[in-house]
RNA sequence: GUGGGUGUAGCUCAACGGUUAGAGCGCUGGACUGUGGCUCCAGAGGUUGCGGGUUCGAAACCCGUCACUCACCCCA
């Protein structure tokens, strides 16, 4: 037998309702505040992926699903959107359109890691990105809407955290200051933080060693280096959810994985997911464009692993069954009848659904229950014969004999009214 | 990449190293000759993940391997 790839998993239709509640919330919360889709191809380039990410990190270094193209050419799955998007908005030249560039994504992502739980090697996000504006609004808009479509999902136990990474500038004076703090405290870090002093000293502040988290106790903090332009515009993105009304955590050591990320970055936690705890998580990335070779432009977004949204979304999320018409055909002349008014039900636009291998009566009832049919329609030969059609509720069990003719039209009004 | 747990019927799970590997649910049929759900009866369904080993005897113990799963790491 072949099996899927691990990591790669089906969704069935049983589960399928699901994921169209939260992509029908996600296109329909996007459009409401001014976000156009965009779809960018699931594969690009390596390069983008390795100048956007960053090289040294882990999803750049060991994650990406990395294949060599005919003509040589390293081309590589997405891991996330950002960079696509970012390269569609160059190459397209997005930017000189005279109105905001506001975008949201739906699709698969890709990483090579170990699959756990709500964590695959393909994967699902919504996203958006908000180009042209470094105004904390812009910030407030893409954080608010975040908090909108998980709570409106009715998702449990979710929380906010925010932070600021400051600029470019910010962060690089700060980085010296944070090192010489953890220099002084070296011996009470764990390896790979020691390790992390190296490649990114920022991420030793996330460590969730208990160890690692009482030496950095008394660290210096990002968010008292902040230029005061920096310092300014976190404020403003706080005092603006406030006005909101949108509850967050301050976070100080809050670092986010990616390193084109500036100022605000924030991440949406459950505590009803596994170790894989986080939902949601965004940020400014004002520097990313002009890296990828684009105008300078500011830019924040987010994305939302949506297999997390999945396993915590609540049954009430999802809507009822459709009413459905199940034809009951059986008998020499009862089948061939049950196939014209079948066509007929699907033809007015009628939800209409029957089980060809039942040839008994009581196979196709027992059928029409199990597919939930809140009518059955009876075409047996003795129906055929008489010119009729015998029509059951489901629920109240009654029956009455229609005219063939009129079956259709009568089961749209009894539906319509229903 | 590292560590733990688990692999037995379609699903959820039993079976001290000892007869022919069982149960519940589900499935098919019947009781009910053309009327669903409930009940009762019968039936179908298995390479015990795979390969080796220990043993008179292995689903069980050992080794290997694969898969699934949780966690580390990291991230959505």
């Amino acid at each position: 037998m072949i099996r899927g790839i691990k990591g790669v998993k089906d969704i069935l239709p049983d589960e399928a309702p699901r994921w169209q509640v939260i992509e029908g919330a996600a296109r329909r919360l996007s459009s409401l505040y001014g976000y156009r889709e965009i779809r960018v191809p699931v594969f690009e380039v390596t390069d983008l992926f390795a100048r956007s990410i960053g090289a040294s990190t882990d999803i750049v270094e060991k994650e990406m699903y990395t294949f060599q193209d005919r003509d040589g050419s390293s081309l590589t799955l997405r891991p996330e959107a950002t960079a696509g998007v970012v390269r569609a908005y160059i190459e397209h030249n997005l930017g000189a359109s005279p109105t905001p560039q506001k975008f949201f994504y739906l699709g698969p992502m890709f990483r090579h890691e170990r699959p756990q739980a709500g964590r695959l090697r393909q994967f699902h996000q919504y996203g958006v990105e908000s180009f042209g504006s470094t105004s904390p609004q812009a910030d407030v808009e893409v954080v608010s809407l975040l908090w909108r479509f998980l709570s409106e999902l009715g998702l449990p136990g979710l929380t906010l955290e925010i932070n600021s990474l400051g600029d470019a500038a910010d962060r690089l004076a700060y980085k010296a200051v944070l090192l010489d703090f953890l220099k002084q405290h070296e011996e009470r870090l764990c390896q790979n933080c020691r390790r992390r002093m190296g490649t990114n000293p920022l991420r030793v502040l996330d460590c969730k060693v208990p160890s690692c988290r009482t030496a950095t106790e008394g660290a210096p903090k990002l968010t008292d280096h902040l230029a005061p332009a920096s310092l300014r515009h976190f404020e403003e993105v706080l005092a603006g959810l406030n006005a909101l009304a949108v509850p967050y955590l301050l976070n100080p050591r809050l670092v986010r994985g990616l390193d084109y990320y500036t100022l605000t970055t924030f991440e949406v936690t459950s505590q009803h997911l596994g170790a894989q705890n986080a939902v949601g998580a965004g940020g400014r990335y004002d520097g990313l464009v002009e890296a990828l070779g684009g105008p300078k432009t500011p830019a924040i977004g987010f994305a939302v692993g949506l297999e997390r949204v999945a396993l915590m979304l609540p049954e009430s999320a999802l809507p009822g069954r459709a009413k459905m018409i199940y034809v009951a055909a059986f008998g020499q002349q009862g089948v061939p009848l049950g196939t014209r008014i079948l066509h007929e039900l699907r033809a007015r636009g009628l939800q209409a659904n029957t089980d060809y291998r039942s040839a008994t009566l009581k196979a196709h009832l027992r059928q029409a229950d199990r597919l939930g049919a809140s009518f059955v329609l009876i075409a047996g030969d003795d129906e055929a014969q008489k010119g009729l059609l015998i029509l059951r509720d489901m629920t109240s069990k009654e029956q009455q004999e229609i005219p063939i003719s009129t079956a259709a039209q009568t089961l749209a009004t009894r539906l319509a009214s229903a």
